[in-house]
DNA sequence: ACATTAAGTGATT
DNA sequence: AATCACTTAATGT
């Protein structure tokens, strides 16, 4: 069972040892939309696989209650702040939710670090998970330092649609405000923009994308 | 039918 | 672009 789901998921994991290994220790875990997977202050025991769904990840602005939404993550990829909470024994800086229903495979921290030397792919997956999620921060920090707010939203759309099987994004004004750190009306006036150019479809609770 | 929540609108700063 | 005050629309009970 891991094992296929290894295969499809995660090609690049290709020593057998490995793939054995993985299927003897790691577990898998099912999460519905909603659920907090990770949160601030815990401690990161595992470091998950992702083999379907999408997740938010989002970290804490400094004092107060607002979030700084970091980026989206889907199916074959993986949490890199879980790979360096876990080698540094930090407490996690940030927060993953689950935005669908989603599995994943949670490997105990202390083969992240043990597989590093043993297995090329290993190592060759964990550091390219950093350079992908490197320049998708640094993306981010460019959008908010010089993009506009519809530029923004743009980006919001199509990279949170990307981490799903479908074109509906299922969230309201309010929650991709919160997201963006915007008001309600603004997003409100911005989608409706994008409605009239013909780059969506809006319902209730419910953006399309086209 | 009524209350609640989501979304639309215009004015003000 | 944020905030406010208000309206209209959709949904839950």
């Amino acid at each position: 069972m891991i094992e296929t789901l290894l295969q499809k998921h995660f090609p690049q994991l290709s020593e057998p040892n490995l793939k054995a290994e993985i299927n003897s220790v790691a577990q898998l875990m099912n999460f519905q939309a909603g659920d907090i997977i990770m949160d601030y202050g815990s401690y990161v025991r595992l470091v998950p696989l992702i083999i379907k769904g999408s997740i938010k990840v989002t970290h804490e602005a400094d004092d107060n209650e607002r979030e700084l939404l970091l980026y989206f993550l889907n199916d074959g990829e993986t949490c890199s702040m879980s790979f360096s909470c876990c080698l540094t024994q930090k407490r996690s800086m940030i927060r993953t939710e689950a935005l669908e229903d989603t599995t994943l495979l949670a490997i105990p921290v202390q083969y992240v670090d043990q597989w590093m030397g043993q297995y090329p792919s290993w190592k060759n997956f964990v550091m390219s998970s950093y350079d992908q999620r490197m320049q998708a921060l640094v993306q981010v920090i460019d959008n908010i330092a010089f993009a506009n707010l519809d530029e923004r939203l743009m980006d919001y759309l199509w990279s949170r649609q990307s981490t799903q099987d479908t074109n509906v994004i299922k969230a309201t004004h309010k929650e991709i405000a919160a997201d963006m750190n915007a008001s309600r009306e603004a997003i409100s006036r911005l989608l409706k923009k994008l409605e009239q150019m013909g780059k969506v479809r809006l319902a209730r609770n419910e953006v399309h994308l086209l």
